[in-house]
DNA sequence: CAGTAGCT
DNA sequence: TCGC
């Protein structure tokens, strides 16, 4: 497996998910989407919707809204638990996270066209020695990552259908973001757009 | 168009 | 301040 260094502690696995494993994966989360739909989160105190619709699978899901940031074990809308993770996306977490736990929240990012999300930190987790796994699938994101603090170098990265990348370490909290996508780069999503997997441990393990 | 300041 |  091809394992591309991008910055000190963060890994890029392009074409890590062959085309028909997307395309399974899809199936799956189409119908989770369902036991989960999509919600448009806002941000704190101002309440500007992000540009980008999310869901969670897991013990645990992130959740933005008026209040602030937040895990938590239900959906904000329909209050049911999150569905669990799947077995094909925790099989990505154990191959390639290094960590002897399993994840607990999958967020689901779901990039329209237009979608973009700025520059940030991870950093609700309460385990931060566990790296956080992104998977993507549809359209390329034009995806950046930096340093621990804003104004550093940032290095480019185009994250395609398929792709995985790992940030752990000294890259746990590096700031980063997605800029915009490249329409038509993939047939996978019939209407564009990107999907985002990201996994994370939240709690310490006991 | 990338990167950042400055906003509320 | 995970947006503009």
């Amino acid at each position: 497996m091809t394992a591309v260094p991008v910055v000190p502690g963060c890994t890029w696995h392009p074409g890590y998910l062959a085309p028909a494993d997307q395309t399974a994966l899809l199936a799956t989360l189409r119908d989770l989407l369902r036991q989960a739909p999509l919600f448009q989160p806002v941000m704190p105190r101002t309440g500007t919707p992000f540009s980008v619709r999310m869901t969670n699978l897991g013990s645990l899901g992130w959740v933005s809204d008026k209040a602030g940031y937040r895990y938590q074990p239900h959906h904000p809308v329909t209050g049911e638990p999150w569905p669990p993770i799947p077995d094909a996306i925790l099989a990505v977490w154990d191959a390639v996270s290094g960590y002897p736990h399993p994840p607990e929240a999958c967020l689901v990012n779901w990039y329209g066209p237009g979608a973009r999300m700025g520059l940030h930190q991870d950093r609700d987790e309460e385990d931060l020695s566990a790296p956080v796994v992104s998977l993507s699938l549809g359209e390329t994101g034009l995806f950046r990552i930096g340093g621990t603090t804003r104004g550093g170098r940032t290095v480019p990265v185009k994250l395609a259908s398929g792709d995985v990348l790992v940030f752990g370490g000294i890259a746990r909290l590096a700031y980063h973001g997605v800029d915009r996508l490249l329409p038509g780069t993939s047939t996978l999503l019939k209407d564009g757009g990107r999907i985002n997997l990201t996994l994370r441990r939240v709690t310490k393990p006991v």
